[in-house]
DNA sequence: TCTTAATCGGATACCTTGTGTCCGATATAA
DNA sequence: TTATATCGGACACAAGGTATCCGATTAAGA
C-alpha cells in the first residue's frame, strides 16, 4: 500500500506557503523549485489542492498559490484528502455474503474484518487532523538555522519581487 | 492509497481456518470457493501468507494450508504485513534537504512531516493488533444463524472427508 | 487600449504496481 | 509405483500513479 509522493509534496508546500505572510502566495515552479522538484508535477498535484479547496490559484503574471484557509485551520489529513481522494485504503466488497455458507442472506449486522479497518483508518485519520499547518512551521522553524532562515529571506525576497 | 484486495481474501480465509480444530487446514480452491473467488488469485496470496509465517502450507493430496499459530495469536496486522509488506504507506525522501534554501546541511532532527504521517501509522497499526482472529471467530459466530451453522458444518464434512 | 508574458488547467503519454492465470515441482494416497 | 492433489513461482494483462506538454486565462506593462 503506497501513499502517493504527492502528499509529501503538497505537504511540504503548504508549510512553505503557511510560512508566508496571510494572502500572499507562490507560482507552482517555486514551489518545485524550493524542494528540486519536477516543476509540471507538482503543478499537477497544486491543481488537486485547489479543486479540494485547500489553497486558492491566481492566474496570470504575478499569480500562484496560496492557502484558501489560516494555517492553523489546515490539517495534515486535509492535505492528504486532497490528493488521495476520500475512499478508505481498505473497501470491503461483502465477500463473506457469497459463496455456498451464506444462509438466510441476512447481513444486517457489518462485516467484522470491515469495522476492524474502519476504526484502524478512523485512528489514523483522527492522527493526521490533529496537526495544522501552524504547528509545523512552528516547529520546522525551532529546528532550523540562522543560516537558512536567511537563504530562505533571501530566496522569498527574489520570488515574491 | 489502495489496499490489495488480497488483505481482504486472505483475513476472511484466515478466519475460517482458525474457526477450525487446532491443526485442521483447507487446500486454497476451498477456501476461495467459500467465498467465490478466483481460485488461482487466492492461491497467490496464501503464498504470500506462508513466506511470512502467518499459515504452514502442507503439499501433495489431502495437504493444504493451515494457521502456524494459535488464533488468538495472530492479527489483523500480521495478516495486512504478509500481503503488503513492511515498507509504510508514507515515504519521507528528505527533499526538504534539497533545494536553494538547504543551508549548512544540518538535518539531524526529524522530518516533522514524517514524523506526523509516522505516529498516524503507528495509530493505525496498534488497532489492527488489537484484534486477533479468535475475537473476529467469536464475533462472527454470535452474527451467524443457525442455517448458515448448519450449511457451514456440512461445506466442513464434505472439505474435509 | 493593446500587447506581452506569466501562470493555471486539463488532455495526453509512459511506467510501475497490482490483478489474474497457467504450468511445472512436489508430496501424498492408493 | 502410479496417479492425483496441491503448492510454488513464472508469465501476461490491466489499472493507477508518474510525468510532460500545450492551450486557456489573466495580470502587468507599453
Amino acid at each position: 500500500m503506497k501513499m502517493s509522493e504527492g502528499v509529501e509534496w503538497t505537504a511540504h508546500a503548504c508549510a512553505l506557503l503557511a510560512a508566508l505572510p496571510p494572502g500572499v502566495g507562490l507560482p507552482a515552479n517555486a514551489l518545485a523549485e524550493f524542494h528540486a522538484l519536477a516543476p509540471a508535477y507538482m503543478a499537477k498535484h497544486m491543481q488537486a489542492l485547489a479543486r479540494a479547496g485547500v489553497v486558492e490559484s491566481v492566474r496570470g503574471a504575478g499569480g500562484g498559490y496560496r492557502l484558501a484557509k489560516k494555517p492553523a485551520d489546515v490539517t495534515l489529513w486535509d492535505i492528504y484528502e486532497a490528493i488521495e481522494g476520500e475512499e478508505p485504503a481498505f473497501r470491503c466488497s461483502e465477500i463473506r455474503q457469497q459463496g455456498p455458507c451464506t444462509g438466510t442472506g441476512d447481513f444486517r449486522r457489518p462485516c467484522e474484518i470491515n469495522a476492524v479497518f474502519g476504526r484502524a483508518e478512523a485512528a489514523w485519520k483522527a492522527e493526521l487532523r490533529s496537526v495544522n499547518l501552524a504547528e509545523i512551521v512552528a516547529e520546522v522553524a525551532r529546528k532550523s538555522t540562522p543560516v537558512k532562515r536567511a537563504q530562505l529571506t533571501e530566496w522569498l525576497s527574489e520570488k515574491l519581487g
